[in-house]
RNA sequence: CGGGGCGUAGCGCAGCCCGGUAGCGCACCACGUUCGGGACGUGGGGGCCGCAGGUUCAAAUCCUGUCGCCCCGACCA
């Protein structure tokens, strides 16, 4: 047993890039804080936008896409906009290299005469578009998503949570009305809850971001959070409602039924490659990566075991049309009939890389007509008659999807507390960590004093209809709500 | 950008204190025996010791600089 995954006991951190490592998803580029997305996990990105896109799709959303570079006075448009992203662009100032004594150099004529920031995020070049785009309410809502690459300068970067670099969709609506816009803003937020916890089996909680923690720019930002297995928030998806905000700065208007000349109501929501290492650190275990089947690339494995050529054949003639059968049936299956590894080698690597569901097929079974299935899940294997068998499959990887949510949702519930005061609230995230319910009285005042002293965060302002009040855990002021705090990602 | 650690084969590391021209495990290649949970034996290939200077007859080792990575802060999807 040569494992080389630690355990997530002793260094959490390490253990998230060993799994990485391991099942092949992703590594760092030589370009600082960059990351090469491998194609184990390029397959991975690929079927979540599938997924993604399919639901955009259905809520009569379109993709467009525009260009990389920004002029960097579209940026300075929207003040809080500029705010908030200004400390972390990447700008283009030049057009040209030459040669020189010193190698290649920057052409210093080629100097651009306005520099061009490689979008953080679209908003600004988006709504400059979509200034040509509208003149009447008939030409609303405009429903688009943009599947596109940004770049944010970051300080400390982690492969899939926080990279310079990053692989996303951002969807930019424009509405004649706020209550459309508000409407817009809450449908894809449970969107995203849906993929979150459906496909990708991660309980996320919905609420709405406090002023602090809210997107430059936006009159409201809704989130989904979910809590990792050391206790950690991670902000999986947000959905803006910018009000007028952009429409304001970017001049956006149109004449309504009733003759005047309005400013168009927005929305933005956006999920990334993040999603990928939020799903690692809900399921992943000591002995690597656990891929929920829905969205999984290869969903069954299928090792066949021999000892000489005539049990190869006879194996491989079983394996086969079992391949085929399960094919037929829509689910993604492999059989992995190399030589050069052996059954045991085969076993071990794929639970590394999370393949849900793992079938070993040896001469025994030939004769037996029976199965051996492994769930990567719950590490248990069970002998199945090898009849009806697809179906056994199916419902086996529909039962994984199940079992690796609830196994999310429990954790997250049992990490999950609510205290009154403020001296609790310390223990608990010195202590397990995790979400913590709380009263809070509104200020940022407050909420940057609660971060100082103990990195925890407003995660999320829930949205249930009945709050309960009380009063500030902190100041003792009123408060209409509990709100979620955590230490984030 | 502040504080700490680390750069030696694809990966993980030893060697450095006390200079003498590079080694271990895994991986890789060949052959044979194996094959129902990461096989074993024998043989083999692979290194500008991060980079640039300096000291020295001689530098992975000592000195200076520099770049990069990781962890902890500030910032963030």
């Amino acid at each position: 047993m040569a494992k080389n995954i630690i355990s997530k006991d002793k260094d959490y951190a390490q253990w998230y890039l060993d799994v990485i490592k391991e099942a092949k998803l992703a590594e760092h580029s030589p370009v600082r804080g960059c990351m090469v997305i491998r194609p184990n996990g390029y397959a991975l990105w690929e079927n979540m936008q599938a997924v993604l896109d399919g639901m955009f799709k259905e809520t009569g959303h379109q993709n467009a896409y525009f260009p990389l570079f920004i002029p960097k006075s579209f940026l300075s448009k929207e003040a809080q906009h500029v705010k908030g992203f200004a400390k972390e662009c990447a700008i283009v100032t030049h057009s040209r290299l030459i040669d020189s004594d010193d190698g290649v150099i920057v052409d210093p004529s080629s100097k651009l005469e306005e520099e061009l920031v490689v979008r953080p995020t679209s908003e600004t070049i988006i709504w400059d578009t979509y200034k040509n785009w509208i003149q009447s309410y008939r030409d609303l809502p405009i429903l688009i998503n943009q599947w596109a690459n940004v770049v944010r300068w970051e300080m400390r970067t982690r492969l899939f949570l926080r990279t310079m670099e990053f692989l996303w969709q951002e969807g930019h609506t424009a509405h004649a009305t706020a209550g459309e816009a508000l409407e817009e803003t809450e449908k894809m937020i449970e969107v995203y809850r849906t993929f979150a916890e459906d496909y990708m089996a991660m309980p996320v909680t919905i609420g709405k971001k406090s002023e602090e923690e809210r997107f430059p720019g936006a009159i409201d930002t809704l989130c989904i959070e979910a809590l990792m297995q050391d206790g950690k928030s991670l902000q999986a998806g947000t959905s803006h409602f910018l009000g007028q905000n952009f429409a304001k700065a970017f001049d956006v208007t149109f004449q309504d039924k009733d003759g005047e000349v309005k400013h168009v109501w927005a929305s933005s929501w956006g999920v990334s490659t993040r999603l990928i290492g939020g799903m690692i650190m809900t399921h992943a275990d000591d002995d690597g990566l656990i891929l929920p089947p829905k969205l999984a690339p290869t969903q069954v494995v299928i090792v066949p075991i021999w000892k000489n050529d005539e049990q190869l054949k006879a194996v491989l003639d079983y394996a086969g049309a079992l391949e085929k059968e399960l094919k037929e049936k829509g689910i993604r299956v492999k059989l992995d009939d190399r030589d050069f590894y052996k059954p045991g080698w085969k076993f071990a690597q794929y639970e590394v890389e999370g393949v849900p569901l793992r079938i070993a097929v040896g001469p025994r079974d030939v004769e037996n007509n029976k199965l051996e299935i492994a769930r990567r899940d719950t590490k248990t294997k069970s002998l199945v008659d090898n009849e009806n068998v697809a179906q056994v499959i199916k419902d086996t990887l529909d039962e994984i999807q199940t079992t690796m949510f609830e196994k999310a949702r429990k954790r997250t519930e049992d990490n999950t507390r609510t205290v009154n005061t403020y001296d609790d609230f310390k223990k608990i995230i010195n202590k397990e960590s995790g979400f913590i319910y709380a009263h809070w009285d509104g200020t940022t005042e407050t909420e940057l004093k609660i971060k100082d002293e103990t990195k925890a965060t407003i995660r999320c302002i829930p949205l249930d209809e009945n709050p309960e009040p009380g009063t500030c855990m902190v100041t003792g002021k009123p408060s209409e709500r509990r709100v979620l705090f955590a230490r984030a990602y």
